[in-house]
DNA sequence: TTTATACATCAATATTCATTGATTGATCAA
DNA sequence: TTGATCAATCAATGAATATTGATGTATAAA
């Protein structure tokens, strides 16, 4: 048990984890997570500025959705992707928890 | 120019970026690192502790190597691996500036 | 010197991922 | 209705990654 309900990141499961690492490692979804950063916006809107075909963004928006960075918003014909601001607190904590160890420096134990 | 030297997440060039998150988005690496957490250890040691072959763990250091994850320092006939917290830190960074933009939620412009 | 250990690297194979073009379903306007 | 637009999905191909076992190199011990 813990003392709050808070996922930690030693508790959270290493597949989710990778799969949002995935969702990040790629040049193409890095810029449409930087592109919403000013507010959601449509998948034609970002097809124009990607200059790009459409099905390859819809492709790495799912990636993105998959792995919860992104949700979408469908309005009429159109369907609105944003950030998902408590995805990346996640990814944060769990990077922080990473590089905030004790690093006891143990006493290199032989082979 | 900046105020500062520092290099922003906004500056920060994607390839590097990418090789990062590539670097974190697997199992193997992912584990490999919580367990650097406790301080540096040589290969020999995280081949035990994860009952594997050494080829493989070799093959996956180094991609953690040249991602600038970690760093390694041979010692006689062992090489130790540890955690490199700055890089650590750029990853933190960089995903808090995704994070913290400010989502002026654009007009939604139509199509 | 020989032999063993630690580790990297290579070659071959298997697996996973990205791109493209075509198709499909839904919504909306004429 | 019909035709156009937005976006997801599919199938086919190509590219990048991961795994395994074998080999190579350096260090250290016998």
């Amino acid at each position: 048990m813990y003392k709050n309900g808070m996922t930690t990141a030693a508790t959270r499961s290493l597949g989710k984890t990778v799969r949002l690492f995935h969702a990040l490692s790629d040049e193409t979804r890095l810029r449409l997570l930087e592109q919403l950063r000013d507010g959601e916006q449509c998948v034609c809107e970002l097809t124009d500025t990607f200059k790009t075909g459409q099905s390859r963004l819809s492709f790495h928006l799912r990636v993105l959705k998959d792995a919860g960075l992104v949700t979408d918003r469908p309005e009429g014909r159109w369907i609105y992707y944003s950030l998902n601001r408590d995805a990346l607190r996640e990814v944060e904590d769990l990077v922080a928890w990473l590089k905030d160890s004790s690093s006891r420096n143990m006493p290199a134990r032989r082979c």
